[in-house]
This record gives structure tokens, sequence and C-alpha cells, in this order.
DNA sequence: TGTAAGTTTGTTTTAACGATAAACAAAGTA
DNA sequence: TACTTTGTTTATCGTTAAAACAAACTTACA
């Protein structure tokens, strides 16, 4: 039971001002202690403590109000990086941020295979060549997060991962081992959630679900901005959801799974069927240049992935209530072809209270939510060592 | 933004002191510094203060183990009393509990009518009643919950309730300017969800989902031990979710829900059907009897609704990952037929990790859990103003 | 242009509060 | 009599807040 001291109270007020600073920086002790509401002295000095520890920097006077000018502090976003790692089943995707998750350097990787004899060097390798890149800086990379595509246990554990074909592998062990930095492994929605609540288009949302439209179906619930991981942190496989008791049969053991009708997979063997693309490459972007050159076969295929995609998200958003949606991760690349139909089904099936006021969104970041949310978990973890939280 | 002071400190350890009395009664003041990790001088002071309260009591000595005798301390549960309500469709279920949720005072009466103008008359005539039978105590009825069915905004208001007939009904803002007291309005499967929590099957998880299964199907999601009511506190519609994307309208606008599948109503209008139930009454307690007497056609529509409970339940497991699943409400009274299918279904259709741990009860209160939860609302509010929250 | 008055910023000083450690008194057992 | 356990008292420490203050600036006006 973790009771209450000064310690907890200095915790908490250093974590308020940091992360004032962040949010509204450039800004002067006197403005964090308005918007806080903490005393000007308390202000003062845990902005000292934080530019001991080289995260708050001074730079310059701001314009006066008719008084003494305001010296303005900002986030020293440099004072260190992070590596955040994008598992993907075809690629890896890899980015070195700073600790405001600003992209300084990124790699993107090809996997012809996925056996974790070849992938676990090849991702030390990658990480290497980032680590070798990045500037020089106080607290030099404070930690490395992968998000990987199958269901993780607390201890860093894959448990499962179907479409690496990957069963009990220990990723986080031997990367600590290898690298000495604490390592953080997540399911790639979760991470993609994360990375949407921290740097993305969920900013502005506390409760929202991220739903990674890729190969399968994954999603990420964010509650009071907070990620929700169940109770053995395999939450969230909202791919498998049945939306028909009576239909196909999945790996997963249920029937009529919203995966089998609206994912990347479904995409490509339904594209597969098709007339006009007999002979062609089969892949999401050969489908996108068609669909871009008005093949109307591709187009309505699209659409009714789209209204698949709708009915899933109406069900979620019965479950939740969430203030936002946001669709990620791979099938994002076709926003322009699902938004109709995913709103027009929306529309159709929901209790209007629950349409109303509903922002449905697509990634900012595209496929890199994954990554920017491994890296910013990381990030998470030094500050929390460091006795300020930032969230 | 809420910053730390001693306050905060205080608040946060005389919650700990009295949970633990509350948890462990009776109980010495040196056992709870060594549970609590608290130094014994502040739990010494923090006692004093809920005795001055009335919220402690010192009752005689317990055993030396060598050396002083430890004065044994309680939790005065007869403090104070709070009203919890189950509005029901055709009932009200009301209770006075004391400040420990033990049931003292109990009253049910049938509802003809669900027109407001008959029902919140009547309403306020049980609660006065309930008052009046109230024993003597510090505190008197420190609040009033009511658990409705149907969907509740966050002013008190009823926004909608089906089953009811009613819209934009301000219950809270009635109730409380009539008895002068607090009182929370919320929707029946997330106090049922609170009451099984606080009191119920649910007391050792800290994750789960309450299935409210009654005239239709509500949900009431517990994470981390507190109620997620979702962005404008609509969550946990779960009735609604598709469980065949293609199947008959329901009312909400979305196509085959589970509730539609599985729920008393659909249980009755099944039965109306069965050449077996020709010209007999057809309520819940007459198929019962039924069943009991061993009419194959009820047995096996009763078999039948417990598959669709599970195929739902799969859904609820895939998205949240519970700990637990506790089933309550009306059809909690056929548990013994329900069993059995819900099961089945379940172990062939999860994943067996998800399987594998995954406990699922039945409500320890059967029906009174709502009243139960919506008392227990109003108990922690009372608290919660006392600069003390107990959880 | 010069100066007095007012304003804003940020630091210093002091007080208050709550937790803790250590000493202590009380009440028991062996 | 020696030891143990309980619970209180006392002194100290760390943290925030309030108030006083010094520094640096703007504005108004002669």
């Amino acid at each position: 039971m973790k009771t209450g001291d000064q310690e907890l109270v200095k915790k908490i007020n250093k974590s308020i001002v940091l992360q004032t600073i962040q949010a509204s920086s450039p800004i002067s002790r006197a403005q964090i202690s308005k918007e806080s509401g903490l005393n000007k002295a308390t202000v003062s000095g845990l902005v000292s403590e934080l530019m001991e520890e080289d995260f708050v920097l001074e730079i310059g006077t701001g314009l006066s109000s008719g008084g003494r000018k305001p010296v303005m502090l900002y986030f020293n976003q440099t004072a260190g990086y992070a590596i955040g790692i994008d598992l993907g089943v075809n690629y890896i995707l890899a980015v070195l941020t700073d600790l405001q998750g600003q992209v300084v350097e990124k790699m993107e990787e090809p996997l012809e295979e996925t056996s974790p004899g070849v992938v676990l060097p090849l991702l030390k390798n990658i990480i290497n060549t980032l680590m070798q890149r990045q500037p020089s800086s106080p607290y030099g990379v404070v930690g490395i997060g992968v998000g990987v595509p199958g269901i993780t246990d607390n201890n860093g554990s894959i448990l499962f991962a179907p479409n690496l074909n990957w069963e009990q592998v220990n990723v986080k062990q031997d990367l600590e081992q290898y690298f000495k930095l604490p390592v953080v492994i997540e399911n790639e929605a979760k991470a993609g959630a994360h990375g949407e609540n921290i740097h993305g288009a969920g900013r502005r949302s506390s409760d929202f679900v991220y739903i990674s439209l890729g190969i399968g179906i994954g999603t990420g619930i964010i509650i009071d901005n907070k990620l929700y991981k169940g109770a053995r942190g395999m939450s969230g496989e909202m791919g498998h959801v049945t939306i028909d008791a009576n239909g196909k049969k999945c790996r997963c053991g249920n029937k009529g799974c919203w995966e089998l009708y609206s994912s990347e997979s479904t995409l490509l063997e339904q594209a597969a069927k098709l007339p006009s693309m007999e002979g062609k490459e089969l892949n999401l972007d050969e489908l996108i240049q068609e669909a871009d050159s008005g093949n109307g076969e591709v187009l309505s295929l699209f659409s009714r992935i789209g209204e698949y995609a709708g009915i899933g998200l109406t069900n979620v958003v019965n479950t939740f209530n969430p203030e936002q949606i946001i669709i990620g991760n791979r099938l994002s690349k076709i926003q322009r072809w699902l938004e109709n139909p995913v709103h027009h089904v929306l529309e159709q099936r929901l209790f209007p209270p629950f349409y109303e006021g509903l922002d449905v969104s697509f990634s900012q970041f595209g496929i890199e939510s994954c990554a920017l949310g491994s890296a910013a978990f990381s990030v998470e973890a030094f500050f929390s060592e460091n006795k300020v939280t930032v969230t």
C-alpha cells in the first residue's frame, strides 16, 4: 500500500511544473505559478532543481507587460534520446527520438524471414546504428521500446505472435543484457495508442480507442490518459470480436471475427479474386495505384472493407463511448476510400447520442505511431526513475 | 490541475487507516502501523481524529503476545446509513444500508405504470418510509443512490430510458430538493458493477465486467477498482454490440444486437411461441417452474439463451481480458441452466490464454447488486466530503 | 528628457503542517 | 527482575505557502 509523504507531494508538483513547461514553453516562472496554482516560491525551487538536472533551460527574456521582464524557460528536449521500434510482420521501422518525441533519425529495413534467429540480430544491428548516430547529450539514450504484433506479458515476453510465428520469446531480457539499457516490450496496437495519446491525434482526448488496421486488427484502449492493459496484459483483442455469430471460423477459435472482414489480409485475399487484378502483383501499394487510376472493382472492394470497419467500430463505440476513435497502421494509407463508408455505417447504426460529438480520426503519423509510442514508453520510464512523471 | 500538498498527504493516509480498519477489524494501532507502513505516531493521530468523527470505536483489549495488551479498533459501520434504489422496469427495490453496506431495511413495490408522474411520487414515499425506519445514529442518512435502466449524464439526468419510456428526466434535482440530501443517479448496470466490486463477487478483482442480463443487456466496466464511465457517461452499452452483422434490426439503429438474442425480453418472446406454453402465464418465474418440472422445450430455450450469452461474453473477454465476469440481474435466477452452455461456448470460442484463469461468476446478491451499489455510491460521496476516501 | 509612481518577476524569510524517529510511559508476560 | 509490546510525547525534517522584499521594467506627466 502506497502511503502519502512529502516525497510524493514533491514528485507530484515537480511533474506538474515540468509538464507545464513542456506544454507551454517558452514560459516564465510566474506564469507557471498562475497556471498550476502552485506558489511562486515553490515553482522557483522546483525549476532550479530541474535546471540542475538538465531538463530545463533558461533562454533569454520575454516581453514585459508593464514590469520586470520574465525569464523564459524551455524544456530541454535534447537532454536525452530514446529508441522506438515497430517490429512489423514484413519490416522493421526504427526511430531515434528526443525526449519530446521528435524524430531525429529513422531507419526502415524489410524483413524477408521472421524467425527469431534472423530478426533479433538484425534488430540489434539497427539499434546499434541508431546509437552511433545519436547527438551528444547529458543523458544519452535512456531506453529502448519495442512494439510487436502479438500478445505480450508483463515480463516483456512475447507469448504469441501468430504472424511472426513466434511463441515465448523473451525479447526484453535479450536486449537488456546486450545493450545494458531499460527495454519496454508492448503490443503494437497498445504502443500505437500511446503514441497517438502523447504526441498525435489523441493529444486532446483522455478517453479514446486506437484501431490498428494492419495484417490483422488490434486495438489500444486509452482510459483517463492511461493505457488499459487488462488482467494479463492481453486486452484489446477486438479484432476477434464476433460480428457474425455463425460466420467463418477464425484460427483464434472463434467464428465470424471482425478481422476476417476488414484487414489487410482480407483485402489482399479478396483482391486476388478480382478479374481485373489477374496477373498483377498483389500488395497494398499496388491496389492503391489501381484505385487511383479508377479501377472500379478495387474501389468497391475498398468500400466494402470500409463498411465492415464501420460495423466493428460501432461495437467499439457502444462498448466504450469514447471521445475519439483513431484509425492507424497500414490501412490508414487508404483513408481517402475508407472515410466515407465508415462514417456512413456509423451514422446509420449508432444511437444518435453516441454518434454526436464522436471524432473519427486517422493517425497523424500513419505507420509511425507504434515506433513513436514505444519510444515514449522509454522516455516515461526514464522520467519516472528521476522522480518526475510526465504524461 | 490538482497540486500536491499536506492536505493531500493526510487524506491519503487517513483513508489508508480507515480502510485497514474496515478490512481487518478488530485491529490495534500497532498492527495498522505494521500493515500500512505508516509510523505508529501517525496512526495514533489519525485514529483519534477518526474516533472524534465517530467513524471508529475502541472496544476492549485484545490478546497480548508478550507485552502490553492492544486496544482493539472497529469500524463504526452504524455511524450513518445510506439509501439505495433499484428502479426496475416493473418494480422498485429499495434498501437502507449501514456504512459497510449491510442491509438494515428492505422494501419492494411492483410498478404497474412507468410514467414519471406515477413513479416519482411512489419513489418519494418509499424513501420516506425507509428514512423513518432508520435507527438513530450520529450522521443519519447520508445520501440516496438510484440505479436506473437507461442512459444518464453527469448531471443526474436520465437522458433516455427506453423501457420506462422516459426522456430527459432530472431525478437528481427533484430528489435533492425534496430530501435535502445528496443524490447519485447512475445506470443500473454500472451501479450493479460497483455493488459487486465493493461488497460482492468482485471484491477480489480489480478488473472485471458485470453483465446485467435483464429486460435488456447492460454492462458495467470496472478497471483498476474504478467504474469506467466513458466520455459522456454512456459506456457499457454492450447489449448493442452486433453479433450478427446482417441480423434483425434493433430500435437502437444497429442490426443483430446481442440483447436481441439473449435477454429476458427475448426469452419471453420466444417462450410465447412454444406449443407447451400455450395458454399459460408468461413470466420468468413461471418459466422457471416449467423448467423445474422438466419441460424440455423450456429447457432447450434456456440453453439457447445461454449459448448466445456465451457468444456475447466471448466478445467481452476479447475486448477487456478481465480477471472476472459477473453475471447479474434477473436472468441470474436461471444460473443453473445458463452456466453449462455459457462455459461451453466460452471454452470453444476463446483463445486458450483468455479462457485459462478466467472466472465466470454469478452475482452474489442476485437482483440486489444495483440497489447495494447505488447505496455505496452515496457512502463514498459522504466519506469523500469528510476528507476520507474509501474504496 | 527626466523622474516619480506603479507593476511584474523572482527570491528570501518565516510560519504552518504533517510524517518520522527516538525516547518514554504504561501494561503486560516469563 | 528482565524483557516485550503498545501507544504517546517530543524533537526534527522536508515541503508548501504567505508575506516581505529587491530588481527590473513601463507609464504618466511635467
